[in-house]
DNA sequence: CGCCTGATTCGACAAACGTCGATGCGCTGA
DNA sequence: TCAGCGCATCGACGTTTGTCGAATCAGGCG
């Protein structure tokens, strides 16, 4: 990954949304958003990804997601993960801990992958 | 990624298109969709990809996007990859190989991030 | 045919990744 | 105050990945 560090995204701030079929890419540009595909480039998060995002109220406490066949400290790298790619962002209340996704950070990938526009 | 041998997926089949905020991915869809998801989640097959995505006619051959900063036989493992991931189709025509987008797979991913619907 | 150019395949290697069990931290409730 | 639960971090491990140079394959052209 060459990832020595790198600081977790600022959930609101997507640094490219034109479709990738409109210009190429910057350097800086695909490096970031490379990280963001790469967040959901395994199995395991991304079904994570996919309860959280599928989740009554928008949100979901770990203790109901971490059902996907892996350790439950395997299930709290992968969410991490997934934070500092700033898909999801990360809320403690009381005993647990409620994560959500960035709907904009999504939006961004989504802009990014609409070729017909 | 426990990848032994992952058959090239068809270019026109994409297995689940509904929002990822709809509904829990299956753990099947899931791995075929991590699959893609990963193929994006390297900064030079990004750009690769942006490279072919945003190219005139919309293909381009090799010569034309292989100035990404590795070597050439580095550009063609990574469209090797995409290829592999059934975001990219390829066609050689005489001296040179031509390379296009695969549209519906790409809607694909794009439908799966659209979250607010 | 034999050479040149474009592209893929091969073999090797360091770095990054996914996984686990053990441990640590934060909060709640007795 | 201390036991217990939820979640994160640590340390270690085998596997996968990205990269390269060298070798190979595929066409065009003299």
């Amino acid at each position: 990954m060459s990832n020595l560090e790198l600081p977790v995204l600022e959930a609101e701030a997507v640094p490219c949304c034109a479709p990738l079929s409109s210009a190429e890419l910057s350097v800086g540009d695909s490096v970031t958003m490379a990280a963001m595909f790469k967040a959901l480039g395994d199995p395991v998060r991304l079904r994570l990804f996919s309860k959280v995002a599928s989740a009554e109220g928008g949100e979901a406490c770990v203790c109901d997601i971490q059902d996907v066949g892996v350790s439950q400290p395997t299930v709290s790298h992968h969410l991490k993960k997934l934070r500092e790619a700033g898909l999801l962002t990360s809320e403690r209340r009381g005993t647990w801990v409620y994560y959500r996704v960035a709907p904009s950070v999504v939006a961004g990938m989504a802009a990014l992958l609409d070729l017909d526009r």
